[in-house]
DNA sequence: CTGTCAAGACGAATCGTCTCGTCTCGTAGT
DNA sequence: ACTACGAGACGAGACGATTCGTCTTGACAG
């Protein structure tokens, strides 16, 4: 017996085409917008990009973790607020990104990953990983900010909050069960922050506003 | 040119055969629970179910629908409860849904539902009609019987309240970013009903408890 | 020269439709 | 009543079409 866990050989990244890695995101991303992902094959992205159907396995191991890569490049560039008020940066970032999710270059594309990845646990994975977590993260992040200075009960979990504030805008992406608008992400943040500064203010603790 | 929009000639229900109908439904779900729903397929569940595939397609127009009317009809069983304090009845229900979604034999599918719909437009359609508008309207009913007692305020959006609080379970059930459990049922009613109390009170409006 | 590249041929899997003969009903004629 | 008939759903599975992911080829780049 030879190898240990031999690992599927590795192409060497030294060697990748950067402007063939660009065309395949364009191409993943306006072919979404066109037809919408359930549309789009493998092999309409590779000739759209004017590429090879091997390059794109080669790299990505489907579709979904195509378009995870195209929508993390454009979500990465929404920029993050800290103006000392916990309420209005909270408010801001859900705005954001509702803007974004509203955007119909966007959110489709993101409902249909969300939907490939229920199909795919290892594309979930990388989801949660590279996509999820790092927003969290940034809004745990604020959160924390804002607990140390006071603006927060100490003994809340501050993920929870996160993740219902998040929760509520994921709900209308996906199910389409009401409107995705500003109003909606300010409604949201203030009752959740309100909400969590009472629930301390019936035990004496320090509140929001 | 012959028929104006003919529509398919619908097959006779009175003649449908219930035992069929009721071996497919248990078919998927078992089918699901054992393999995943992205490893399911129309013949499989056919042959589980000792059913011709065309008696499938002459039912349902997918595999997704099956599955829906399978697990509708399970949730369809849960009670609802009114004891006349809406922040136990919310507890309540949010606690069922929670404990109904971390059943491995009805959670894992129900998501593969969600996101086979995130790629079928007309699924998503009878998702909403069918099996999450009537549970919404269920919520959005106990909520208002509490306006309508004083215990919550008379300026709110009783769907925005309802969807905030199922959206963050429906956030857990789908990227699994954390616990989905009772103490987090809880946590989200009490912080959503409290902080739209407290937003009324800042303007001198009822409260919950 | 080694490894990625574009282009496309290839077999496997799954789809939804179609065909076949059987079986179960409702109904009409005796 | 009882039987004969016909319509339509039934189980079983063949079929063409589509899409998948891999494999092959020759050109080109580091």
């Amino acid at each position: 017996m030879g190898d240990v866990a031999t690992t599927k050989a590795e192409p060497l990244a030294s060697r990748r085409s950067e402007s063939s890695r660009l065309a395949i995101l364009d191409a993943a991303l306006s072919l979404c917008r066109e037809r919408g992902f359930a549309n789009v094959t493998v092999e309409a992205i590779a000739a759209r990009a004017g590429v090879g159907k091997q390059t794109i396995y080669r790299w990505w191991p489907s579709k979904g973790a195509v378009l995870l890569d195209a929508l993390e490049g454009v979500a990465a560039r929404v920029p993050t607020a800290d103006t000392g008020d916990v309420l209005a940066d909270m408010r801001t970032r859900l705005a954001q990104v509702v803007e974004l999710y509203a955007d119909v270059s966007f959110g489709p594309p993101l409902a249909a990953l969300i939907g490939e990845a229920q199909l795919d646990p290892h594309l979930l994975a990388d989801f949660l990983e590279r996509y999820l977590r790092p927003r969290r993260a940034d809004a745990v992040q604020r959160l924390t900010v804002a607990q140390e200075e006071g603006q927060l009960p100490d003994d809340l979990n501050l993920a929870d909050i996160s993740d219902v504030m998040f929760g509520a805008v994921y709900h209308r992406l996906l199910l389409r069960n009401g409107p995705l608008n500003e109003a909606y992400a300010y409604f949201v943040v203030d009752t959740v922050l309100l909400g969590c500064a009472a629930r301390a203010a019936l035990t004496g603790g320090p509140s929001v506003g």
